[in-house]
DNA sequence: AGGCAGCGTGGGAGCGCTCCCGAGGCGGTA
DNA sequence: TACCGCCTCGGGAGCGCTCCCACGCTGCCT
């Protein structure tokens, strides 16, 4: 024996099949796969016998073969669309998939990590779906228009999205409160003193951009008897659309006191636009964004943000996914979280 | 279920197997898999019938049963220490799946994500590793005493690693040019006229750190003669580490015009005690970081840095694994990647 | 005409596991 | 003592695939 498992010399590093474990421990197949998979139904004696020969031969099941006779994978897909792949270089998504492998960590379960840019990968994943790849599917960064959620409904593997498609989606969901969030950024605003609060918002066809331009109109709304005008700049998720919607609204209102953005970046790019606008922030102009990202931290002024408890969410979602697949008849389960306002200097 | 597959209605959505295919198509079970696995040594008229039978039952191989019989999985696993998980939120990351995951959609392989955090999942990394549950093992942000890759040398696993533990690294790696970078970034600062010149270091138990170090000293050394000072403050790769190493930078030798950090984060602490300092980027001192992360365009002012190809990067690791996987005893391939710089303005 | 490659082909064996059924062993009751 | 029920246990069957061997056919050489 010359290496660490403790295997004979010479031969390429066969594993030990369950066979020679019940073998050495001097019982059947039967029992050892029992003891293996944890069954109560095995005497004291039988259990230790092939622990001690799992623990000897160090015996680590095959789970091609498991899977072939159980038909199950024990592994679950991360799906994420490559639009957003920038997503990546967001806290958002590191803590979200911390969150999803701490609560895998405690099961069996295999985490894959799916990218689709296009739609050949669009294809590929609907094959491995098919082919019954993976116990089920989380799903990051859903449009409104996304084929995948889609998809998986009418496959029925088990799913849970981040994020949801409208307010009455029908797969199971963890999202973040984001028009209470959104809500909280601009009563903020209006505690200062903000009274021409304009918003640029995110993608209108992601749900969570909208929930974003609901709160920010519902606090509007709440104050004053709405008597508020509603300023409102539609871009997508980038910095550069945050500068050209913050100098797009400067023109058309001048006036403008605080602008919330409906995510961090968006909001570094508004500070672009108002400082080369000559406008101070906070004293000019008061700035929220939305995310509590790395970026948010680092712009000039650092910002005030709202933030999502985005690891908690990535292990809400296994969790859901999880009962999901333990019972597959069950009913979608949606879940909610709370936000909450970070205050830095921006506003 | 009536389902775009066109599977009777009833049934539970059994998938067809091969031997389903095979007797639509009118041939055997070994023609079939012969078919679907490309092999030339079939007729036209036995491969077009077998493709029919594919399109028409929606047929998708079984892995498990696949993976069963060959006992290779179709998998490789991305492995990432979690010490490094704020990697997540850096484009580095971003990047290195992003090209992991394009050059991998190039074949059959699945990405598996292994975060590991703590003792317990390491070894529970051990054991998947063990059981032949990969092909082949992706490994980023090597430590030097790191006890994963030695593991990966034991099993006699296929991997690469992103960076290397030393120069003489064993394993295949490949990684940024990383002297060649710091001492263009020196280069840079030297032309600029400084000509006290700190560095701050990453953690020198990571080979880039040292390499960075490294080039650093080289830059020094090769300009007028090597007179110039060597002003090296330790620090870890965060932010708050780059501020205390900066302040204590400013203390030791008050007279310092620019300083290199090695990393984008570090530098961004280091402008934020340079302006606790009361001192002026670029004008007082001159800064440059290193990774052109997502903070290096967000900081005040934007940070000058240096760039590696991550994404390349990424592919490259992918094809050095294929060739590993496929030719288990070829000798390992180490390759070494440009870097560029990216002149904003902090120096 | 006979023999012999060479090719495409069919199907048996087997990968390592779980599931399940029937066989015992045991104690308790009549 | 005879019988019954409850548990534990062993091992056959089978999951869907690949590998490989043996078979028959064609076409060419002797």
């Amino acid at each position: 024996m010359n290496d660490s498992a403790g295997r004979p010399a010479g031969g390429p590093a066969a594993r030990p099949t369950l066979e020679e474990v019940a073998a050495l421990a001097g019982v059947g197949r039967g029992t050892a796969s029992r003891v293996i998979n944890g069954s109560p139904r095995v005497s004291e004696k039988a259990r230790t016998a092939v622990e001690r020969a799992v623990a000897e031969l160090g015996y680590v099941p095959n789970r091609a073969a498991r899977a072939l006779a159980t038909s199950r994978t024990d592994a679950i897909a991360l799906v994420v669309p490559e639009a957003e792949t920038r997503l990546f270089s967001e806290p958002y998504f590191a803590d979200i998939i911390s969150g999803v492998s701490a609560e895998l960590s405690r099961t069996q379960l295999q985490l894959l990590l799916v990218l689709v840019r296009d739609q050949r990968e669009h294809e590929r994943l609907s094959a491995y779906l098919r082919a019954d790849r993976v116990d089920g599917v989380l799903l990051v960064a859903v449009h409104q228009d996304d084929p995948l959620p889609v998809m998986l409904e009418d496959l029925g593997i088990p799913a849970v999205l981040a994020g949801r498609r409208g307010e009455h989606e029908p797969l199971s969901y963890v999202a973040a409160d984001n028009a209470g969030g959104a809500r909280m950024a601009v009563r903020h605003l209006l505690r200062r003193g903000c009274r021409r609060i304009a918003t640029v918002t995110g993608p209108l066809d992601m749900e969570g951009a909208q929930a974003r331009l609901a709160g920010y109109r519902a606090a509007l709304a709440e104050s004053e008897a709405g008597t508020l005008p509603e300023l409102v700049a539609v871009a997508d998720f980038t910095e550069s659309g945050g500068r050209a919607a913050m100098a797009e609204l400067l023109e058309r209102e001048p006036g403008v006191d605080a602008v919330f953005c409906a995510s961090d970046v968006l909001a570094a790019g508004a500070l672009q636009a108002l400082r080369a606008a000559g406008r101070r922030v906070p004293q000019d102009v008061a700035v929220v964004g939305f995310d509590d990202s790395i970026v948010a931290r680092h712009t000039d002024p650092p910002l005030t943000t709202v933030r999502q408890p985005t690891q908690e969410m990535g292990r809400a979602m296994v969790r859901q996914l999880l009962e999901q697949i333990a019972e597959p008849g069950r009913a979608r389960r949606q879940l909610v979280m709370a936000t909450e306002l970070v205050v830095r200097d921006s506003a």
